[in-house]
DNA sequence: AATAATTTTTAGACTAGTCTAAAAATAATG
DNA sequence: CATTATTTTTAGACTAGTCTAAAAATTATT
């Protein structure tokens, strides 16, 4: 068993590693947890002590085949809640995070498995990003930032890389959500800004909000 | 805002409280959540210090409006999840206290709003126990334990004193529900045991069931 | 009322998790 | 390659929550 902030900890080396995928650094984790690097090389000892991370010092960390798969059932566990809470609570996608954060720490087998049942067993969550299964087995869909398309092409909105609460309400604003069609019309190289169509409306896209918003081809 | 151990101190001296009016004993504390009484002595002066609780040394702990009113809040969210968890997650009673003793903990407002709304405002929980509303209140039932009862009488189900496991498997065994009808038909004075009619069959039940159940006439 | 039994509190210690400040190791730069 | 700059680790301290053992207060019993 794990504790909420070893579980925690696991989470950020998670998402760090399936970036990354060298080890991660003290620094990377501290900043992602927004802790001290001396707080994570304490807690790095525990987890290499209970054998979800390799740790040799100065060297980062790497998670085991044990913590990866822990790691990805507590992910799992996040966005099934996030699921639950759009889809039974009425809660909207920028609401979601904080709640789900206290609840993937929540113990309880039977608990997991019905809920994904109760949803129809997924595969995303509200941001599109995939559900693990059991296993921590995920299904890696190939999106691209509508930032790289060039004019003239188009995609269906996937998910978000920035999914603050801000950013996500200005999607909201935009009537940008998930399984909507976007088609190029015009690259600025001054601003790198991007005039879109969307919902048969014409919009214009700074560079960074095409840099947050992944489209699938 | 409240630590998970201060909600779990907080809970246990609420629910003492309802059955004794007095002040209520660090030893009473300390059984209750199964830690010592030195551990409970600590606590209490937090608790005391947040103006949850009434102390005097030796005195015993007394629960503030306030602290009254947080209180009746968990156990409002506890009971919540666990008519969640019966309801729409095939739970069975018995396996329902552990988890939403976990539940209980989690901090959000609009998520026990909308689970509220989403089992349709329930009134009482799996085992009889009456939800409190958002403001603490809570709707004391008139119901009397069937051991009781006299010859002749009868009455309906509506909760259960122990809500242990194998109480509530018993009761699952016996095909005794809330809800269902119960007379008695002729009690022992040899050792308390009662012949009831349920379903319109004929039972045998010990002294420890029927003090342990409870009906409203 | 005095003594014994019980309850409660205190004192001191321990773990988990965190922090600051300093030391050690690694990486970057001229 | 020698010197800086940066990163990482260590050392020591702090809080929350818990425990054991001993002291103090309360309650029960002769
Ligand atoms: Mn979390
Ligand atoms: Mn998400
Ligand atoms: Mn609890
Ligand atoms: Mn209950």
């Amino acid at each position: 068993m794990f504790t909420l902030s070893e579980e925690n900890y696991l989470k950020a080396i998670y998402h760090l590693e399936s970036d990354s995928k060298k080890g991660i650094s003290t620094n990377a984790i501290a900043k992602s947890l927004e802790t001290k690097a001396s707080s994570v090389t304490d807690m790095i000892k525990k987890l290499s002590e209970k054998e979800v991370v390799l740790y040799k010092k100065y060297q980062g960390v790497t998670l085991t085949e044990f913590g990866k798969k822990t790691a990805a059932n507590i992910v799992r566990k996040h966005r099934l809640w996030e699921v639950f809470l759009v889809e039974k609570l009425n809660f909207s996608w920028d609401e979601v995070h904080d709640v789900a954060e206290q609840l993937e720490h929540i113990k309880s087998p039977k608990l997991i498995n019905e809920l994904d049942a109760l949803l129809g067993f997924p595969t995303h969550d509200p941001h599109g990003d995939p559900i693990p299964d059991k296993e921590g087995n995920v299904n890696t869909v190939d999106k691209i930032l509508l930032s790289t398309l060039n004019k003239e092409e188009s995609g269906v909105c996937v998910g978000v890389n920035d999914s603050s609460s801000e950013f996500l309400r200005f999607l909201d604003k935009k009537k940008i959500t998930l399984g909507k069609k976007i088609t190029v019309l015009e690259k600025e190289d001054f601003d790198d800004s991007l005039s879109i169509e969307i919902d048969g409306e014409k919009l214009s896209i700074s560079k960074k909000i095409a840099n947050n918003l992944y489209l699938k081809k």
